[in-house]
RNA sequence: GCCGGCGUGGCUCAGUGGUAGAGCAGUGCACUCGUAAUGCACAGGUCAACGGUUCAAAUCCGUUCGCCGGCUCCA
């Protein structure tokens, strides 16, 4: 006899094996949406018989492990649909992913482009049309690379192999077979709101030793509705795009002669400036002194510093008289020959220098983009020079600088991930633990959430690294805590102790914007180019309603100019409509109508980009306004 | 670096073998204008570069460069 129960409900059979889906209509749990089930916390096909009974909930294509059903049954009807247009085509991996999933094939020598989506999605629904039965089997292992290495499918063959387990299961729906955990909705006719989005080419298993095979991405919702919200949000994104906005408002270009080299335009410098001007300040406040390194330093430091044999392949060389220099990838070496100009005492610690150090990396073409992947930025670097013991605390005011920066003055959401020791680093296994446990110890005390990144630290100490979520959802990695025993080891590094005596300093790297450049390009997507006052390129723009208010215009703009405003006048001989319009493209926060209404009365008619027209209202009035708005700075 | 795609005036894009097109931006002229595009005219491109096929190449082929989407790598 079989039990089941979901929510006080009960049902038994005599029996000793039931399809799930029985057991469901017994419980009058199913219905159209149900595509699965959930038997004690596995997830189980509607056609799976089981010989056992327990807790059964039934999953919905609306829940979220139903959409990852649904997607990844939607990879499979791709794959029959590949495999019907492309005979010869083998199959890697294809998973439901965030937001859909892809398919790696290896496509047998043919290749794909874009126009063939739309014919690879009209054979799926074709197929979908058909409703055909989608069922798993249960084989041995052996018998499971028998019946791949027959059918020449070399990838899930190696799948196979890589399974640590007696037995693997392989779905099929028509003539379609495949290797599969499982579950998958009960047939093709589920699968309704799909699209193909693109291609890309993708190394087996991740490896670029491997052959590189055609991923073709794609996605599925549970509602057309859903999907058309999804591919709108797509729309959205390319609407906030760095690079075009970039262009548009003036911000900064790209140019062949200088590729992963961005130009920056007066209007994205006009930013940066407010942004390191902002970034000083709490610096300043915070106990940090600013330095500034070479660009070009001797060969010799980088061998010292272990980047000769840990970075050489994204350094940049060249010559000065004959003797081989490097371009600098990093500030450290070059803060540590300051920190060693002087000797040190235990009442000093803990220094903490910045550097707004200009670093060029060699990075590979392929992933260059725009200002978040660039071969050459500015880094708001600093070294901490401090005690063991006083680690924890350093850390501990680093992540609270970081709080401040991300969430109240930028309005991020942001994780933070803990990275451990990578292969090809330096240093001791105790050095590791001892610095990786300081680390933690920082962040359980603080209480903040973190996950593990293992192998994923710096190869001379782990570290603790900062992702902001932009309007997107995509993460970008910005701060970054690194804990070093190497460098002063390595430099010889030290100071004098209460006891008299040489002892060695520990040094923590740190960044909070990350790269000034990428930050900028994440600013811009954050905000779609609509920068809030305080740090927006233009603040305000001045619109003389004809010629003759041309004079009026600029003495208000050179008003404006002296208490430190950004101001812009447009004497274009344009209409009054034509220039708000220009405006209000250019996302300037504030507009300035200056008209024979305000030159009569001396006053000044206010037009805010979001709010529209607020009316007129004197100089001062206005000056309060402004005062009101949000602004770090002040 | 690898896979696929793309490269036509400042920008967005049409043109797929027969001596280069549009809209916007720019310049000139007229209009002197009240809260998201005034009208007319003019100017602007050796069609990414180089090589090849052809009587003829933006268009076909090859190489290189750059860009886009990914992979790998990363701030």
């Amino acid at each position: 006899m079989l039990q089941f129960m979901s929510n006080g409900k009960n049902f038994s059979t005599e029996n000793n094996s039931i399809e799930i889906l029985e057991v469901l209509k017994a419980l009058s749990l199913d219905g159209k949406k149900i595509i699965a089930a959930k038997l004690n916390g596995q997830l189980l096909d509607l056609s799976r018989v089981v010989d056992f009974g327990g807790e059964i909930e039934p999953v919905s294509v609306e829940s979220d492990e139903g959409l990852e059903i649904l997607r990844h049954s939607t990879a499979h009807l791709m794959a029959q649909a590949v495999e019907n247009l492309y005979p010869g085509s083998k199959f890697g991996v294809g998973p439901a992913i965030k937001d859909g999933f892809y398919y790696d094939i290896d496509l047998n020598g043919a290749a794909l482009t874009e126009q063939d989506l739309s014919k690879i999605e009209a054979e799926m629904r074709k197929l979908a049309g058909k409703a055909e039965k989608i069922t798993r089997e249960d084989l041995s292992k052996a018998a499971a690379l028998e019946f791949f290495k027959a059918r020449g499918d070399e990838y899930k063959v190696e799948l196979v192999e890589a399974v640590d387990a007696d037995t693997v299961s392989i779905y099929r729906q028509g003539d379609y077979v495949d290797l599969c955990r499982g579950p998958h909705v009960p047939d093709t006719s589920k699968i309704h709101n799909f699209k193909l989005l693109s291609l890309a080419g993708a190394y087996w298993r991740g490896d670029e030793k491997n052959k590189m095979l055609t991923r073709i991405y794609g996605t599925a919702f549970a509602t057309p509705d859903e999907l058309k919200d999804y591919l709108k949000r797509l729309e959205e994104a390319k609407l906030r795009d760095h690079r075009k906005l970039g262009r548009e408002l003036d911000l900064f270009s790209l140019h062949e002669e200088g590729p992963g080299f961005p130009f920056f335009h007066p209007k994205g410098m006009a930013i940066m400036n407010t942004l390191i001007d902002f970034w000083r300040r709490e610096h300043i406040k915070r106990g940090y002194q600013e330095i500034r390194t070479p660009q070009i330093l001797d060969r010799e430091l980088w061998l010292k510093s272990g980047h000769w044999d840990h970075y050489r392949e994204n350094m940049y060389f060249t010559e000065i008289d004959e003797k081989p220099f490097a371009v600098k990838p990093m500030n450290c070496p070059g803060g540590i020959l300051v920190y060693k100009t002087q000797l040190h005492s235990y009442r000093d610690l803990p220094i903490r220098m910045t550097e707004l150090g200009v670093v060029h990396r060699h990075e590979r073409s392929g992933v260059l983009h725009g200002l978040m992947r660039v071969r050459c930025f500015t880094q708001d670097d600093a070294h901490i020079y401090c005690e063991p013991s006083q680690i924890r605390d350093e850390v501990m005011k680093i992540m609270e600088l970081d709080k401040y920066v991300y969430n109240d003055v930028f309005g991020f959401k942001y994780s933070v991930e803990l990275s451990t020791r990578p292969e090809n680093s330096m240093g001791s296994e105790e050095q590791w633990n001892a610095a990786e446990n300081a680390l933690k110890e920082a962040l359980e005390i603080s209480g903040t959430p973190y996950h593990i990144n293992a192998g994923d630290g710096a190869f001379y100490g782990p570290k603790i690294d900062f992702h902001l979520e932009d309007c997107i959802g995509r993460t970008w990695q910005c701060g970054t805590i690194q804990l070093d025993f190497q460098l002063p080891e390595r430099f010889d590094m030290s100071y004098i102790g209460e006891d008299g005596k040489e002892h060695r300093p520990v040094m923590l790297h740190r960044t909070i914007l990350g790269s000034l450049e990428r930050f900028l390009g994440i600013l811009i997507e954050h905000y779609a180019g609509a920068f809030p006052y305080w740090i927006a390129p233009v603040q305000i723009k001045i619109i003389p309603v004809a010629n003759e208010h041309v004079n009026y215009a600029k003495e208000l703009s050179d008003e404006f100019l002296k208490s430190g405003l950004r101001v812009e006048i447009d004497t274009r001989d344009e209409k009054l409509g034509r220039k708000i319009r220009d405006a209000q493209l250019q996302k300037i926060p504030y507009m300035i109508v200056l008209g024979d209404k305000e030159l009569a009365n001396k006053n000044i008619a206010v037009r805010e980009r979001s709010k529209g027209d607020l009316g007129s209202m004197s100089v001062d009035e206005f000056k309060n306004l402004l005062a009101q708005e949000f602004n770090p700075i002040h």
